[in-house]
DNA sequence: CCAATACCTAAAGTCAGATTCAGGTATTGG
DNA sequence: CCAATACCTGAATCTGACTTTAGGTATTGG
């Protein structure tokens, strides 16, 4: 069993994002002696499941109804997993999304450098687009398209 | 030339939303007319440029600095060049993050999966870790090495 | 034993990024 | 010409996720 500094320690976050978290209902089977939260492996595997699913752009308070099913026991496996599909969907949407936003990002560091050679963006603002090397005519298109 | 409502349906953001990023000050050459404001190729680049520095992480403030750095023109090229190499980074290192949190998700998933066939999860804890199938076992590590 | 340290709560404050509101001005189509 | 619609402003409000503050209680090491 862990005090709430060394699980602070433990997932590098403030004690005060412990205890929001808390009070939020992240925990719901948190056990306490004498008012001091104990942490157990229960909730170490929660603070790690809590991470992922912010991270898969989750809200605290859909969080908080995912630790009470798991509370719950076997009833929720289905919905569960429903709720882990659904968040790889997302993610998968999200890092495409990323991928695109990489695609404009290239296009503008070789646009920049183009610009620096020849000492001024003008030329490039009537190539653009259709007169490009085909490699970055490929990022340009990908990051433009709707 | 184009007028706010447009351009809102345009990029599909709220007319609002525009307002507020003209008041922040990501669009310092913008025309009006009696009043009205007046997008033109250089507003609607900067939105997309928008759509990208956001979504790579940057502020709005920090977006302002750098539509201030596009108005003063090629002083300011290899700044520009140095802000995007950056958000390069950044973005790349958002997306390695999504896809350990695509490894944790994948684990769970699999897990209930078992845990449902098996109609509890019980031996499932005290297998892990170090008694998966390989291919789980990989995304069981990844997502919770630190 | 007692001071320093770590823990506790409830409530208020902060921050970014919008969104809404109240009260007005400009444009447009029948 | 005039009603409906689209535009304008400044100020206030909202949201999510924390963080800080004020005032206390519990534990621990010398």
């Amino acid at each position: 069993m862990y005090t709430i500094g060394q699980i602070a320690e433990m997932f590098q976050l403030p004690v005060s994002t412990i205890r929001y978290y808390d009070k939020e209902g992240l925990f719901p089977d948190l056990k306490r002696s004498s008012g001091i939260r104990q942490f157990g492996p229960k909730e170490i595997e929660a603070l790690r499941v809590i991470e992922c699913l912010k991270k898969s752009g989750l809200e605290i308070k859909d969080i908080k109804l995912f630790m009470e099913w798991c509370s719950k026991g076997s009833d929720t496996y289905a919905q569960r997993r429903e709720l882990f599909l659904r968040r790889k969907e997302i993610v998968e949407q999200e890092i495409a999304k990323l991928e695109r936003v990489l695609d404009m990002i290239r296009f503008k560091c070789w646009y920049y450098e183009q610009a620096m050679q020849d000492g001024n963006e003008d030329h490039l603002n009537e190539l653009v687009p259709n007169h490009l090397p085909p490699e970055i005519q490929k990022l340009y298109d990908h990051a433009h398209e709707k």
